[in-house]
DNA sequence: CACTTGACCTGTCCGC
DNA sequence: TGCGGACAGGTCAAGT
């Protein structure tokens, strides 16, 4: 679930609590998780908190950063003095705090603790230099340029129109695949993907080569507008996304076609919302809006 | 090389 | 009520 308004959600938090404390210690449950050596975490104060595409990173002031991928059903969530509102553990927080479902707890200056849940265990903490973060990391390599969100903020490696149709025209695989392919396009993942098909009209199966030079203009467009109004409502909690306070997004209760089979479609057009497989993913569309 | 599929996990939901 | 099986989705390795 965690797309890149979700993951932007958890960092603008991450920022808010993590920034000049110090980690004291790295507990590790799990390893799997964990890639690096907890020694070159521990003493080290934050310094900032990144994100790109659908990862975290965590820069220290000691020359070391952490890399977070939450895929689907990672969280991370505080608990610390300068938390102010003491929220109600979420029913998201499967086995409770510390519980069998915690991972990692990183414990920080202050009696503060950054907890790591991840019921499906695909998430990844790893450790790399400061410096080096490309080479180190695979993902962040391969990682294409991102959409932009925040005009006074942009990403590293900004999605640009002209860089948006030259990949769009570049491949000949289905343009919903496309949307979420990270090497490609970095941080939309399946609602978002669904959701700007949608508001464009745009068959999910339609071959990206064979979009027209409108089409890409107004998919551009609707997928900077989808993830912007992600980000506005805190993200979409439906299965397991929190920020680390606990706090729930509820895009979920606004997308488009996502997760809405048989419903009729939002355009009044009469149509009823299906659902189909694309390279294995579920894919909602209004046959009657979106057609080929 | 470009693209698709299966594996990784576990909780949840559906049908029998 | 219990049980098996499908499903959820992000990424990577393996397969076509």
């Amino acid at each position: 679930m965690p797309e890149l308004p979700e993951v932007e959600s958890i960092r603008l938090q991450l920022e808010k609590y993590l920034v000049d404390h110090v980690i004291k210690d790295v507990e590790i449950r799990y390893h799997k998780c964990f890639q690096g050596s907890k020694k070159d975490l521990i003493g080290g104060k934050v310094k900032q908190v990144r994100r790109f595409g659908k990862v975290l990173v965590i820069d220290l002031d000691n020359r070391y950063s952490m890399l977070i991928h939450v895929r689907m059903t990672g969280q991370l969530i505080y608990k610390g003095p300068n938390l102010k509102k003491v929220q109600k553990l979420s029913e998201k927080v499967k086995g409770g705090l510390g519980g069998k479902h915690t991972h990692v707890i990183f414990h920080l200056d202050y009696g503060g603790k950054l907890y790591y849940n991840d019921v499906r265990k695909f998430g990844w903490i790893k450790v790399a230099v400061s410096s080096k973060l490309k080479a180190e990391s695979k993902f962040l390599k391969k990682l294409g340029p991102e959409p932009v969100i925040d005009k006074d903020n942009p990403p590293e490696n900004p999605l640009t129109l002209e860089k948006f149709a030259t990949v769009v025209q570049a491949s000949g695989t289905s343009i919903k695949s496309l949307l979420m392919d990270q090497k490609k396009i970095a941080g939309v993942g399946n609602i978002y993907a669904n959701d700007a098909l949608w508001l464009v009209k745009i068959n999910p199966t339609k071959v990206s080569k064979k979009l027209g030079t409108e089409e890409i203009k107004k998919l551009f467009k609707a997928l900077e507008k989808v993830l912007k109004e992600g980000i506005k409502r805190g993200g979409a909690s439906e299965i397991a996304f929190i920020t680390p306070d606990g706090t729930e997004g509820n895009y979920q209760d606004f997308t488009l076609v996502y997760g809405k089979e048989r419903e009729l479609c939002l355009n009044n057009c009469g149509g009823k919302i299906k659902k189909i497989k694309i390279s294995g993913r579920g894919t909602y569309y209004c046959p009657n809006c979106q057609k080929l």
